[in-house]
DNA sequence: CGAACGATTGCATTCGGATGCACTGACCAC
DNA sequence: GTGGTCAGTGCATCCGAATGCAATCGTTCG
């Protein structure tokens, strides 16, 4: 009742496994009536091909692996339930791995990637230069998520993190704020550096300071404390979940938001959009880039010869409460 | 420089291709300096064994599929997140899935996951009676988390619900609460009925109405107008996402939490502990949870013939600002 | 009427690695 | 010195499905 397999088929339905195997596979000859005998005897039997000792011969397993670098912003898990539903729209299973924000786990985790031979690979995760040759090795179709790699080796998705980082610090001057600290990422992150640049660029003299985050709702509140002590009129944070955690933590203090001090954050998490945070943030299309992600990945696994694209969205102010703009 | 085999190994350590496999599996039996030389060439020619070729023989593949009913509760990202640490460290690699919470999409899934030889299976999802022989059929180990198996077939990690409603429902109640409105989770889900039951028992003639919702942020906002026209003192929520929803609902109606009514949760969800909200709410051991089952999983692999176990957790009030109990 | 043709089909082999078995030496005890 | 033990090793085979090739059959065309 356990296994069965191609030729417990063939054997029931009188015909050999070769016509069992066409009838499951697509390119597949196979007469009418053959293939009804076949159809007959697999569900008789329950059978269901095994996709890995397809994947020997074929090279392709129909898993896509997705490495998530779960820094703890919320914002992760809103792109791995999109992704999986984009996968499994383009018929293909979702290998998950996280790598804890931890830039030695990439390795750890490429390596176990290396070994179920995956289709493609979808990464929001940093890499070091120096695995770039490991990753090469691979010799999978690989689509980074808000990730750059500076030599166009490898195909990605962003959206436009300098500009919006910058857009955002322009509304908040434009309205007035001369006075906005900046709550920042981690420092090995991609989109955390490059919303700090956009942002200090648009900022220009309106720029108090910058206090160090991680990404995550706790490292905000207990920024808060430092943050308004410098008696900021604008709170930028460089993601939507430290901007919740601020502006708890401003809560906490008795400040009032947006009426003393405003708030923002950047991502368009959904979290963010809760009605009790509401927040001024920088949303990123991410259905779209979810989407293009995707697509791109099974283009290059279908013609693998042409080089990789670059995807650039852009992204939209989103106006709440937590900064009136 | 793509595929590198165990032959290709052998050739340039100058063994065979067994002594490859041996040393890259467990068991093997290699003398010291022939495992230095197959490593060394391993390394040199960056091999990483192939698992899915393994797995044929073997019959272990290394993946455990995750199956999420993934309604729109934030909670069940907190369980996919977790189980992905525990499963990491239990050296299995994690094929997840999303039903959507449609049960037709169960069967979909489950024919997904006989095609890939996964060792075990944990899911969040409700199974229709009649998917009993197609599970069977599976011939894998699962575990069922807060999902309840009647013919205690398949092993389960749940944590009393039903007592959970009760209890919380009777603390309401012996704080002078006595006009109970409920807003109750998906009529088909196990842990919405549970927490129901539980619910009404506890509250007697303190229970004013029950109105349905779907475990989502939305339906609480939607709900709050409703709710509240009926002039309860507590409104109790089958979980978290609904609670924070009509927070912010009643929020927008005017409507003082705790002041004028208090609502309570049901998870102990982290989004729900965040400080703008501080649910009062009915807190699942979730970590602990999580790791049992991961341990059962691995436990039924081992040994396959002894009975599925059943572990019942207890979960404990947590008192937040929304029910000052 | 015979040969060429096209559609099906089965045979045999292949993918990459694990493993039972037989074989080789080295080492030991008697 | 001989027989025995045992760790290491390679050979051959197997896992389940895909596929190139040749064989088969019924047709069709000249």
């Amino acid at each position: 009742m356990a296994k069965v397999t191609s030729y417990d088929v063939a054997k029931r339905a009188g015909v050999s496994q070769s016509a069992v195997s066409r009838t499951f596979s697509n390119g597949g000859k196979v007469a009418a009536d053959t293939r009804a005998k076949v159809l007959a005897a697999a569900k008789a039997l329950g059978y269901q091909p095994n996709v890995l000792a397809r994947s020997l011969i074929t090279g392709q397993s129909g898993m896509v692996a997705v490495i998530v670098s779960q820094t703890s912003s919320r914002y992760y898990p809103e792109i791995v339930e999109l992704l999986a539903g984009a996968l499994e729209r383009a018929g293909k299973k979702m290998l998950l791995f996280y790598t804890d924000g931890r830039i030695d786990r990439v390795e750890a985790v490429l390596q176990e990637v290396g070994k179920y031979q995956v289709d493609g690979i979808i990464a929001t995760t940093q890499f070091a230069p120096d695995k770039r040759e490991m990753i090469r090795a691979l010799n999978r179709p690989m689509v980074l998520m808000n990730r750059l790699d500076p030599q166009g080796e490898f195909a990605s998705v962003i959206c436009e993190q300098t500009l919006g980082g910058a857009q955002m610090a322009a509304a908040l001057v434009n309205a007035g704020r001369h006075r906005v600290m900046l709550l920042s990422g981690p420092k090995d992150n991609f989109v955390a550096r490059h919303r700090l640049m956009g942002a200090m660029d648009g900022l220009g003299s309106a720029h108090l300071d910058t206090l160090a985050g991680d990404f995550s709702y706790e490292s905000g509140l207990n920024a808060a404390h430092q943050l308004v002590s410098a008696k900021p009129d604008a709170i930028m944070c460089m993601n939507d979940s430290m901007a919740m955690g601020v502006i708890d933590g401003l809560d906490q203090l008795g400040v009032d938001v947006p009426g003393q001090v405003w708030v923002t954050g950047f991502d368009g998490s959904v979290a963010g959009a809760l009605a009790r945070y509401d927040l001024t943030t920088f949303a990123q299309p991410l259905p779209d880039m979810v989407k293009d992600s995707v697509e791109l990945l099974i283009g290059q696994m279908d013609s693998p010869d042409e080089s990789p694209q670059s995807l650039v969205h852009q992204g939209a102010l989103r106006v709440g409460k937590t900064a009136p703009l």
